[in-house]
DNA sequence: TCCGAATTAATTTTT
DNA sequence: TTAATTCGGA
């Protein structure tokens, strides 16, 4: 049978390389894909044309993407151009086609058919407590660097006996991730490393499981595959072995997400892998001005480990970049404001404008002052409404009731609201579950015979298990996971508990509960299998709540986030050292970071069609405390002669204000004194004052450059100091004030505020 | 065991 | 700076 197109698929819209993508025939196909260079068209048109001129079943083909978002908007285009069957093609992330592989094999992967997913967070409370079961202190060893030991191994596919002890570290992580493994399985539950690593692990150690899947789907086509890890590569791989017809889309110079394991081998030396493997390059960009990726290509060029290619486009040239110095984040906020005005009163709208930051504690301050401006916006990412408290305890509740064995949700809700079953009896309980080896709920199912817990305290744990036995007979009786909520809500008396708060902040909370149960309503209403374990697993890999655009407001978001979108104007804050490129207090040294900070600054930069603002403010508060930064290399690593500056002259050195006195009225202001009168008293987008900025030559290491002087009394950046009891350390950050205080990093006792009058240089 | 006060930790980036 | 956690007194 074969499938009509809805739509004729026009190809000869597209271009050469496009094309020759679009109509490939059979093989593996790599496509390198530049930004803005129509990848997702590629793409669509490719499962549109292997549908309906090959007559392959759309079922049987596989379409993998990055974030869920990527995926419905693929689905969207997708039902665009081919009247029917759509929804059978499948699409989706790889953790999201895992779980629902999963499911499915579920005996076969050794799998509960109902696993929960746990999240970071429910991943670090499991982590702590078998830290806790074995004694290990939690503060000696993070559980959350743990955490990250255990899902690099998942990524290596290396299981826990197959964990390499060498020292005293990797010991205690064999031992951790052991005894976690059981944990989990015992709790049925699998973390988001496992959804891709067991399935890699039962296709590989099964047979019957490696024929079905492997001849499962005729084609795979992988989106945004610079990105993908070790073992989503070889998923993909196992998963096409036997037809052979892979279909790899990327770009090395976007790829932002190796500290998660990313490896930007996959796609470069994907002809490794495959010799017979077709390349294909789409170079040309229409998207962005040429100013602008002029500017975008200068800075990611400076990457030595690099493809060299060069995006070219028949677009205009367009307007100069803007970079612009504010006095402090708050004046950034404004001038982001301020941006946003000249915008709209240019006849655009809010929704063709995007802010840009490094990290989402950037976000804040934009808000407050697009709020008190009335401008509307909507932040993507950030804390998700399903990571709050109050939406988390419920979600527990509903686990649990899922999921009894779930432990860590368990542990969360057992006394949420307060029922009088303190620590000392949960520890019991806990105790008492390590040593019979079963899940927490087991233990308390049984807990009326246990001698060892005060009678009190054991009435109200079996007060809490027949109250979670009667949530779960209504479950079982059909009742939607909306109206379990509800009934959770009333029965628990978490409900009453917030009522009986009356402050704000409760108020705040019932509204939230109020939105998830809307959430619930609308997802029983949407869903095809409108279940309760479809909804929670719907919420664990759902990562923005679905925001709706049909209103005009302006988009925050990390510049994570920020791939694979696009935006008239494009407002990017903070290119400041130290915050982009980022450079945390543990980070190192490491050249291949400051490549990856690079090629963040270069999806940032062709995220842009049109303009681009790049904002640097002289003085920064971090944690409420001010620093002072020199602006980001990356900006000195445009084309002078595509930018305009604004604002002034590169961060003078703090030692420099000094000496221009704090009483006088040379031009320089004070960023601490009036940061809200600033931003008028400055020319804003239209006649700039001419930059005297010189041409810094940009150093190859992290530290050198930070070295630049911000210091009081002759300390630097990244210097090395003394103190009297913790020894010598570096220098993170200088705080201005009286007294001055300087922020240094020393091995062994962490990061300390310490009084610069203490210090000596070392 | 509970509440408010005091301390101190937190910031990459996401599925 | 804010949010979470610990502390100290009832």
């Amino acid at each position: 049978m074969r499938y009509v197109p809805a739509v004729h698929l026009s190809l000869e819209t597209l271009n050469g390389p496009q094309r020759d993508a679009v109509v490939h025939d059979k093989g593996p196909l790599v496509v390198f894909a530049g930004a803005g260079s129509g990848k997702t068209r590629v793409i669509t048109y490719r499962i549109a044309q292997l549908i309906a001129q090959q007559g392959v079943a759309p079922y049987r083909i596989l379409a993998v993407t990055f974030t869920n978002k990527a995926a419905g908007e693929m689905r969207e285009r997708l039902s665009s151009l081919l009247a029917h069957d759509v929804h059978d093609i499948w699409v989706g992330t790889f953790h999201s086609t895992c779980a629902r592989m999963l499911r499915r094999y579920h005996e076969l992967c050794g799998v509960k058919r109902d696993f929960v997913i746990y999240d970071d967070a429910d991943q670090k409370a499991m982590v702590t407590r078998v830290l806790n079961d074995f004694g290990f202190d939690d503060r000696r060893y993070d559980p959350k660097k743990v955490a990250g030991a255990i899902n690099k191994a998942k990524q290596e596919v290396v299981g826990p006996e197959s964990y390499p002890s060498n020292d005293a570290w990797t010991e205690v992580i064999k031992k951790v991730y052991t005894a976690y493994e059981e944990r989990m399985t015992r709790s049925g539950a699998l973390d988001f490393g496992d959804l891709i690593y067991r399935l890699v692990r039962s296709v590989e150690s099964n047979e019957l499981l490696k024929r079905e899947l492997a001849s499962r789907f005729d084609h795979i086509l992988v989106d945004e595959f610079q990105d993908t890890n070790r073992v989503q590569f070889r998923l993909v791989k196992d998963l096409s072995e036997q037809k052979r017809n892979l279909c790899v889309v990327g770009d090395d110079d976007q790829s932002i997400y190796r500290w998660r394991g990313a490896d930007r081998r996959n796609i470069l030396d994907f002809r490794r892998e495959y010799p017979d493997a077709t390349i294909i390059k789409l170079e040309q960009n229409y998207r962005s001005t040429k100013k602008i990726l002029r500017a975008a290509h200068s800075v990611v060029s400076r990457n030595v480990d690099r493809e060299e290619k060069t995006l070219w486009t028949e677009n205009a040239e367009g307007a100069p970049i803007l970079v612009v110095r504010s006095a402090d984040e708050r004046d950034e906020a404004h001038l982001a404001v301020a941006t946003a005005r000249e915008v709209v009163h240019a006849g655009r709208k809010l929704s063709d404008i995007a802010i840009f930051y490094r990290i989402h504690a950037q976000s804040r301050v934009f808000e407050e002052a697009l709020r008190a401006a009335n401008l509307p916006y909507q932040v993507i990412g950030g804390t998700r409404f399903y990571d709050r408290a109050e939406v988390k305890d419920i979600l527990a509740y509903l686990r649990v009731i899922s999921n009894p064995d779930d432990d860590v949700s368990l542990l969360r809700i057992v006394n949420v609201p307060t029922r009088g079953i303190g620590k000392t009896s949960i520890d019991r309980v806990l105790d008492r579950a390590a040593k019979e080896a079963t899940s927490v709920w087991a233990t308390l199912e049984h807990i009326g015979d246990d001698a060892s817990i005060a009678s009190g305290t054991r009435k109200k744990l079996i007060g809490f298990v027949s109250m979670m036995n009667a949530l779960r007979d209504k479950v079982a009786g059909g009742m939607g996971p909306a109206e379990v909520a509800r009934a959770i809500l009333e029965e628990t008396a978490y409900q009453k508990a917030l009522r009986d708060e009356d402050t704000p902040e409760a108020d705040a909370r019932l509204e939230n509960i109020q939105e998830l149960l809307g959430s619930m309503d609308e997802f029983e209403n949407e869903a095809e299998t409108p279940t309760l374990s479809a909804f929670l697993e719907n919420v664990t890999l759902q990562t923005n709540t679905a925001n709706d655009d049909s209103e005009d407001r302006i988009t925050m978001m990390t510049v994570h986030a920020a791939k694979g979108l696009e935006f008239p104007v494009v407002f990017v804050g903070g290119l400041e050292e130290q915050m982009f490129p980022y450079h945390g207090y543990d980070a190192g040294d490491d050249p291949d970071e400051l490549e990856e900070e690079r090629r963040l600054a270069y999806v940032a930069f062709t995220r842009a069609r049109e303009k681009l603002i790049l904002s640097w403010a002289a003085l920064r508060r971090v944690f409420g405390q001010p620093r002072i930064n020199p602006r980001s290399r990356f900006l000195d690593e445009l084309p002078r002669a595509d930018i305009e500056e604004i604002g002034g002259a590169p961060s003078p050195s703090y030692a420099s204000q000094r000496s221009s006195g704090w009483d006088d009225n040379s031009g320089y202001q004070r960023p601490w004194q009036h940061p809200q009168r600033s931003r008028s008293e400055r020319p804003m987008m239209g006649t700039p004052r001419t930059s005297t900025t010189p041409a810094r030559k940009s150093s190859e290491s992290y530290i050198d450059r930070s070295e630049v002087e911000v210091g009081e009394d002759g300390i630097r950046m990244g210097m090395r100091v003394a103190h009297a009891k913790y020894g010598v350390g570096e220098v993170r950050g200088v705080t201005p004030g009286v007294p001055p205080k300087v922020t240094v990093s020393f091995p062994g006792w962490g990061t300390k505020q310490i009084v610069a009058s203490f210090l000596e240089p070392a």
